[in-house]
DNA sequence: TTGAAAGCGCTAACAC
DNA sequence: GTGTTAGCGCTTTCAA
């Protein structure tokens, strides 16, 4: 199917010789005609071109800004575009110009909170540089992981953040091999030679953990998604040093996994036969559920029976009876900072890989108090 | 700079006359040292063609499938493809082929778990049909969703989904004039022409309704985001309706806003002088939030002293106590009827438009209780 | 400073 | 059934 526009050839200099004015008739009267003849539903750059009165090449220097142009030249093209509502086909010109102007965002669940908010905060850090940003999710296999990344990545991207779906990380091996700059979010992989953004996840255990210890609390519970997560493991760790380093034994930690039902069963079972805990750590978003939707099916009260730290901070938590003291993630500021990592590898940056480590704040609100009791196995009975 | 493989020219006869296997030395010795040497980063159709020791054209084919190729070299090429790993290049084939296997999706905001969701099963949905997906968020402004459409415009998307701002609705002339087929979703925009995925607003209004009915409330409140919005003029209206249908009067509503601040900031100016209501009724995640937070501030017990009824329906309203009573929307059937209607158009179906409409479910849980007595103004003072 | 033209990687139309 | 080739809409030399 032929849907080029068939002009007649015009000399460069017949089209500077036209007035504007006849060059505007003489464009309406052939192009835009043809355009609804052919229903060609796309303006192209030769469009602007023939309305403007210019070559294609000088669109595009316009519209680059490479290359100097004249600013009549620069004044026609520019109203052209505006009259024509060009818009320059990204797919074409990251086809011509090397990698495009999109990033590739992989995330292990879109549905986890967290993780939107990665996406958004990506997407507003982005959008500022006109990058637009395309999402793949791996929902929690390797497999899918690596064949969504080969498909993304098909896109040519002119970079790739990805919150890995383990610490494995087997699909960096896909990405490498791609060429495409990344870098790694959240979740810290083993040994992996990458730009990664994380948040400071021991001092994130160690605040929720000083905080308890300040209340008097001496047993305390962590709940965790899965200790095979590195960055889990860095949570509890933080945890960990606070009551060693008072001479307190480890606290114990449960994985809870990664689902609401799953989280509350396993945590069910160990509340069952528990007399002593005061206080709950959670170490991740289903944890702080998890801990919640036991405690309510126990008929144990926040805080008075139990003191409650959760993780991640959203609207919700604040909204509830009591509201949850919480550890809080600097989402926006880990979505700017691997835009700013990845911005710059993909302008040619080749220092040695970094890592940028974020604070984490701990908001205390109405779900911790002091220490009173022990839980009395006669009341979770 | 100069990046394709510079190969010896050979016929066709030569290539077919070698053996698989001297092909293959041939192919290393030549292609992948070349490859090396110009450290071209991604392998493409040609370099498949010539390891499999095919026609670039035979490639396609077998890819595609959409030209019968010979058992023969279909083992070949797909050992090529397998050997170098290679994935057709998206922007090019969307450069020849038309429409590009991406659709668009255009939301409000994705930290909105209700938005979030929606995105994601959409992504589950159109990666089954090999398609990727681009988003872009208009937060709030019809301007910044023109100019954000316009972006992903211009990947020359096969489809998209799009959750306006407003009823308003101006971008949709902006999509229209792309060509490419859209649907919308979640929101339904006034007269708009365009098939549209929604859910069943007048009816899960009237669920929430007749449950607090059945518990014997009288006096209840709506808390709405912005009755601008048409949808929650529908929810409303279902609300109304059983009211009205009772011989009751509508019950009142108040505009909670966009954000937690501002919608506990309003309800508590509301309740600080109310004396009567004894159920609440959110018609979004908002709404839901900030009558809790409200409640909470203002030392009212959910559901001793007010009912609540939630909007949408989160993992944290099931841990939370009490479990809140909510509206659960069908996000996951809502993103498989946009992408099923989408598909549709891009398929070529063009009968007239068509508007979805998905059941809602309501979940009684336990933050509605039987009407005792109405809200006492010396309590909430 | 500008226009002409090559060519990115692919698909589809066309030869054979 | 297979190879060859013309572009898709751009960016980027190369001439003028």
């Amino acid at each position: 199917m032929r849907r080029s526009i068939e002009l007649p050839r015009r000399s460069a200099e017949s089209a500077c010789d036209r007035s504007a004015r006849s060059r505007k008739t003489f464009f309406r009267k052939n192009v835009l005609r043809e355009r609804a003849r052919v229903r060609k539903p796309v303006v192209s750059i030769k469009d602007v071109a023939s309305l403007a009165g210019v070559s294609i090449g000088t669109v595009s220097n316009v519209l680059t800004g490479k290359r100097a142009v004249k600013a009549e030249l620069q004044v026609r093209v520019r109203g052209a575009v505006a009259e024509l509502g060009y818009e320059p086909d990204r797919s074409a010109s990251r086809l011509r110009g090397g990698r495009g102007r999109v990033v590739a965002v992989m995330v292990p669940d879109l549905t986890n909170p967290f993780f939107a908010s990665l996406v958004a905060a990506l997407e507003a850090a982005v959008r500022g540089d006109g990058y637009d940003i395309i999402v793949g999710t791996s929902n929690g296999g390797p497999a899918e992981e690596a064949a969504r990344l080969a498909t993304l990545l098909a896109w040519r991207p002119g970079g790739l953040v990805v919150v890995p779906c383990d610490d494995a990380f087997a699909s960096a091996a896909v990405i490498r091999r791609s060429g495409v700059p990344f870098v790694v979010a959240d979740r810290v992989a083993d040994g992996i030679d990458a730009d990664q953004v994380t948040v400071d996840n021991r001092a994130a255990g160690a605040a929720s953990a000083e905080h308890v210890l300040g209340l008097g609390h001496r047993d305390v519970v962590v709940a965790a998604s899965t200790m095979a997560l590195r960055n889990i493991r860095e949570r509890y760790a933080g945890i960990e040093g606070a009551f060693l380093s008072r001479g307190l034994p480890a606290p114990r930690h449960i994985e809870v996994g990664l689902d609401l039902e799953t989280a509350t069963d396993r945590l069910d079972a160990f509340v069952r036969d528990e007399c002593r805990t005061s206080a709950f750590i959670a170490l991740t978003n289903f944890g702080t559920l998890g801990v919640l939707s036991t405690l309510r099916r126990r008929g144990l009260r926040v805080p008075d029976d139990v003191s409650v730290i959760g993780f991640d901070d959203y609207a919700w938590m604040r909204a509830v009876s009591p509201p949850l003291s919480a550890v809080r993630q600097p989402v926006e500021a880990m979505g700017q900072a691997a835009w700013a990592r990845l911005r710059a590898r993909i302008d040619g940056a080749d220092g040695p890989f970094e890592r940028v480590r974020l604070e984490c704040e701990f908001v205390p609100r109405a779900s911790t108090a002091a220490f009173g009791k022990p839980l009395g196995c006669e009341r979770a009975a």
